[in-house]
DNA sequence: AAGAAAATATGAGATATCTCCTATTTTGAG
DNA sequence: CTCAAAATAGGAGATATCTCATATTTTCTT
């Protein structure tokens, strides 16, 4: 991890200014950190002194379970809060962060801003949209998880995250956000293959019909 | 439903004076809406004209997916806030919200007050804690859901709902709440019954074995 | 460049959970 | 009080998903 000093942390305050979130300025403490790929920004259990506003990246939320299982609760992106949870609460569980790509947050030292923060309406109205966004995208993934099988959730991953065509994510890390085990995962997608919705080569996947991927995940959907 | 007047309505708003969570006063246009067991307060899909707030009962959120099935979402107890989704944001799938009890709730239109209590820190405060809340309940429940089979969900919902050492909530409920069949959930009932966990009496189940739910229920959680 | 660690692949059997069916009991409306 | 609807109950077979085991390939570290 890298902390921005003088020019280097001047040239991004200026260039991705987040003083329109907030009521009065929060330039002073303000710290720029840079975290590479897989560097954890928060250690999972830990609680953390700042309030990270995502520049540049993306990251990835995880929970360690009692049984060893691990869950990737959500993907974090550009101009997403993190640490919100701990500003708000005293106890709180915190998960684990990690960078998927080189991420740059801004860092609000929350012992400096949360005083100031918690009577901001701006940036209350900024973080009480967020939240609701959060909080509504977890209750559909949570009802359907439990109201669909694989086939349809996956569908709609691949089509979310396809480039081009070609759909490519990691096993590891989807087995993780969708909840199966690898085997399962594995298995879904031979099936893909088979009905001839998506072409394999190499670890690449081409989508061949498209348009049956968008039936199973339209499913999902309300309205 | 009700909407109470006159004095009936001025004593709701003297006993549970909801004034402390707002910065200006709300009481001018406010309503005091009472909703009987079973009544839904909000059809879904259909937008709700008032942020209500919960003085007194509890209630349901349904979603219901396109394959029929239907999720209950999470329970609304005193103190919470409905549509509140939908005073964030202008496009929103609205869930259905359906009393368990009788249900009373301070109504406020939105019209009158979106642009007012946007404005407000305090609400916004109280909102955002809330919403907090909301979606750390909804990140657990979804990842204890993939990461956990039912037994040990199930053990902890009757921990959570039992009284008096006496667990008696409708099947029905349950299933849609835990995402399973009424097939299965019988089915783990009985495993308990027959491990002497529970003891069916009628349609109501005693706790034999407390530690045993427990240690169950415990596997849920982190720290 | 070599060896270790991580990711990919696949088989085989177990189990958690679902669907469909049918029967009985309880609840609610008129 | 009566009938229909809702809730409870349990059998039987299907299927979605898991665990474990093992092999190969890719990536990372030194």
């Amino acid at each position: 991890m890298e902390i921005y000093k003088a020019d280097k942390k001047s040239l991004y305050l200026e260039k991705h200014s987040i003083e329109h979130l907030f009521s009065a300025p929060v330039k002073a403490f303000m710290e720029v950190h840079e975290y590479q790929r897989d560097d954890w920004i928060i250690k999972e259990g830990t609680r953390p002194d700042f309030l990270f506003f995502v520049v540049d990246g993306n990251a990835k939320i995880y929970i360690t379970h009692q049984n060893g299982k691990v869950s990737l609760i959500n993907f974090i992106n550009a101009k997403e809060f993190i640490g919100e949870m701990e500003l708000l609460h005293d106890v709180y569980y915190t998960k684990g962060i990690q960078a998927s790509t080189k991420t740059i947050c801004f860092a609000l030292p929350m012992h400096h801003y949360r005083k100031q923060l918690m009577e901001d309406a701006k940036f209350l109205r900024e973080l009480t949209r967020f939240l609701s966004i959060k909080a509504t995208q977890m209750a559909m993934k949570y009802t359907q998880s439990l109201a669909f099988p694989l086939e349809n959730r996956l569908a709609d991953f691949i089509l979310q995250t396809a480039d081009n065509g070609v759909y490519k994510e990691k096993h590891v890390t989807v087995c993780d956000y969708l909840g199966v085990s690898y085997r399962h995962l594995l298995h879904v997608l031979t099936q893909f293959c088979e009905k001839q919705y998506l072409q394999k080569e190499g670890r690449k996947y081409h989508i061949k019909q498209y348009d049956a991927l968008k039936g199973l995940s339209q499913v999902l959907k309300n309205k």
